[in-house]
RNA sequence: GGGCCCAUAGCUCAAUUGGUUAGAGCCCCCGGCUCAUAACCGGGUUGUUCCUGGUUCGAGUCCAGGUGGGCCUACCA
């Protein structure tokens, strides 16, 4: 009995338009859930979008719309990109539906009623301009908010907390317990090392906005977005629920065989840390994966607003079709790699492996051979008198298979598409080494027949093995051989494990070749209709390391001139309280007004050696909390084996001289 | 500062977990074939497995140190 499979894609948020980013993801659920549907278990493939939240009040208000008709417009380009992407989802979950959000609430009293979440309040740097807060680390120097480049002002906010310092404990036990839990395994070390660090409490919920789902009970705050999105895995089933309420909750999460999520890499520490503390909180089931998956760059370059360089799918699949997209996403990076797409790659790949490799077999075979000399039918064959040719490539197909489906088990895309890759240049051998055509001219029908049926057949397998990645083009494959579409079925196995499935008699179909190479002219005017630059990636890659060796080895004087390098006298020195290393101190630097500086000395110097000297300090740093104390610059010293030595100067020049 | 991961052919990556002479694909060169989409097949070139030591009968693989890169994290010289 093949048990349920959950496969679900991260929800993305509705502020950005689709991009290869997020197709990339959802290519990946789909794939896997392709796969799992074709090995004949009932399975659920979630996707959606995350709809509430600070940015989308806002952008509905500049837009002049109510946010809910703002997120039902940015919702639409998602379900087209995804229906062009072939990516059959079972489900499209919106935070904004009604019941998402009474989901959230029942969460959120599981939570309650468990004791886990309390009333505090919450301090923290908040930008006017964003109507949120800012982490530290967002922040831009001179405590700028990195999007208005306004100055943050520090705020108190009340905030209802979710006790995640309970769980650091049963989060380590849980990890151990489930050593495959967080994939690939270079993660699942940087989520234990943050757990074991001590987890502090989380604030779950806000009142500097509206666009949310309110809390149960004190309608004043809205549940924190995170708490909210992550819920969507289970809501979107109709969980949490008793059993027999909400029966795709019953059979995906609570009896499912897997409940795999596949997330970028960057919201793994919510999906690994904060998303099963949750679960444990409110007494619900865990899921068995989380998957990180790496980040694509662009011809090289990092995808950014600024750059201007996010892509859209939507070009891609007018240029390409959705499969041959889809194919090259699976097979050029391995999950959980960061990775390259570059049109150059892709369209070295199309040729090279799609048309010349998989395209050109089934065409000389199909629209040739079996066309010309068998009236296109799948001829008959008497397996006991095959010979070791053709068992040969009957035993690599089952190695293919084998090997194919261990690795999309593994969500090995790339490792499954090369297994496969083994069988059709196999394929290609065997007809090159059988020489069909030689058999037709000496009329030798039953060998011809041999071989005809044994790549036919060989193409029938494949035509099952791609289907996870390439539906569309697997059932036009399948069309040609005379077969119908391949129709997954619950309880039933279609993966290729007999040989001899294809039917002698049945009329193959020729149609034009599965994928027409492209020559160099077709190759520049794609190109060109995507506005690309066809720019050799290695060779690109390779002069971007130059630069950055370089730059490495040697600085501009103008890099050295950014640094604003001046004299200041210490006015005030002590100790920080509860540090072992630092020493505040208040130094004039000419500017008028004493400025903080922490500097790391303690164990060297003692507050009152500093008091009244000139020292050299980086004026212009980014200003920085330590120890809650901002420090506004940063203080020279020498450091070797024996301790370290405060800079000076040997003359009693002006305090804010600058040191150039 | 602490931690994790990585380094193999010009490029992208393998190497059955310590076992013969380190392999594929792409690229390039030569040849073959002529069913096919200028495709396909065969052959060839390319290696200090980052460095230095160690363990072992045997190391790409294990250990120590170093170099370089990436990531996570932190109380800044």
């Amino acid at each position: 009995m093949a048990r349920p499979y959950y496969v679900t894609t991260p929800i993305y948020y509705v502020n950005d338009r689709p991009h290869i980013g997020h197709a990339y993801s959802t290519v990946a659920a789909d794939v896997v859930s392709r796969y799992e549907r074709l090995r004949g278990k009932p399975t659920y493939f979630l996707t959606g979008l995350d709809e509430h939240g600070l940015k989308i009040e806002r952008r509905a208000k500049e837009e002049e719309l109510a946010p809910q008709d703002f997120v039902d417009r940015m919702a639409a380009p998602f379900r087209l990109a995804w229906e062009e992407l072939e990516c059959a989802h079972d489900g499209f979950i919106r935070t904004t539906s009604a019941q998402h959000r009474e989901n959230v609430q029942a969460l959120w009293k599981l939570m309650d009623a468990r004791g886990d979440i309390y009333l505090d309040d919450y301090e923290d740097w908040y930008c006017v301009g964003c109507e949120s807060f800012k982490t530290e680390k967002e922040l831009l120097e001179g405590n700028l908010c990195p999007i208005h480049q306004k100055p943050v002002e520090r705020i108190k906010e009340r905030s209802y907390f979710f006790r995640l310092s309970n769980y650091t404990k049963p989060l380590l036990d849980f990890y151990e317990a489930h050593p495959d839990f967080v994939q690939p395994e270079a993660r699942f070390n940087e989520v234990r090392s943050f757990v074991k660090e001590g987890l502090r409490d989380l604030s779950i919920s806000r009142t500097s906005f509206r666009w949310g789902v309110p809390v149960p009970e004190d309608p004043e705050h809205v549940v924190y977005v995170w708490l909210d999105a992550l819920m969507n895995y289970v809501s979107a089933l109709g969980g949490p629920a008793e059993e027999g309420e909400a029966p795709l909750y019953d059979e995906f999460w609570q009896s499912s065989e897997a409940i795999k999520h596949i997330v970028g890499k960057d919201i793994l520490r919510f999906h690994a840390i904060y998303w099963p503390a949750f679960l444990m909180s409110a007494g619900i089931r865990l899921p068995t994966q989380i998957w990180a998956h790496g980040w694509l760059t662009v011809n090289g370059e990092k995808m950014s607003k600024s750059l201007g360089n996010f892509l859209p799918p939507g070009p891609l699949v007018e240029a390409f079709g959705a499969d041959v997209l889809r194919y090259y996403f699976m097979r050029e990076v391995g999950f959980g790699q960061d990775g390259d797409f570059s049109h150059r790659n892709l369209l070295n790949r199309y040729n090279g492996e799609l048309a010349n490799g998989l395209g050109n077999l089934m065409n000389r075979i199909v629209a040739s051979i079996v066309k010309k000399n068998l009236e296109g039918r799948v001829p008959e064959v008497d397996f006991d008198a095959l010979s070791d040719a053709d068992r040969q490539l009957i035993d690599k197909a089952n190695v293919a298979a084998q090997e194919a489906a261990k690795h999309f088990e593994a969500l090995a895309f790339h490792r499954a598409l090369d297994s496969t890759w083994e069988l059709v240049s196999a394929a290609n051998k065997y007809v090159d080494s059988t020489e069909p055509w030689k058999l037709a001219k000496q009329d030798d029908k039953t060998r011809l027949a041999e071989v005809c049926y044994t790549v036919l057949e060989t193409l029938r397998w494949l035509s099952i093995m791609l289907f996870p990645v390439m539906p569309k083009k697997c059932n036009e494959l399948r069309a040609q051989l005379g077969m119908p579409p391949l129709l997954p079925t619950e309880q039933v196995d279609l993966w290729p494990s007999a040989w001899g499935g294809l039917r002698p008699g049945t009329q193959t179909q020729t149609a034009t070749p599965l994928f027409p190479r492209f020559d160099e002219s077709q190759e520049r005017s794609i190109l060109e209709r995507l506005g690309v630059e066809d720019t050799p990636t290695q060779k690109k890659a390779a002069a971007m390391k130059e630069t950055k060796q370089s730059e490495n080895d040697f600085i501009e004087f103008d890099d050295f001139l950014k640094v604003d390098l001046r004299v200041a006298v210490v006015k005030e020195a002590e100790r920080v309280e509860k540090s072992k290393k630092l020493l505040k101190l208040i130094v004039d630097a000419g500017e008028g007004r004493p400025r903080q500086i922490l500097a790391g000395i303690s164990e060297h110097y003692a507050p009152e050696d500093l008091v009244g000297r000139r020292v050299v300090i980086v004026a212009n740093l980014k200003p920085r909390k330590l120890m809650g104390l901002e420090s506004q610059g940063m203080l020279l010293a020498a450091s070797d084996d024996t301790g370290l030595s405060v800079l000076g100067v040997d003359k009693d020049v002006e305090p804010g001289s600058p040191a150039k």
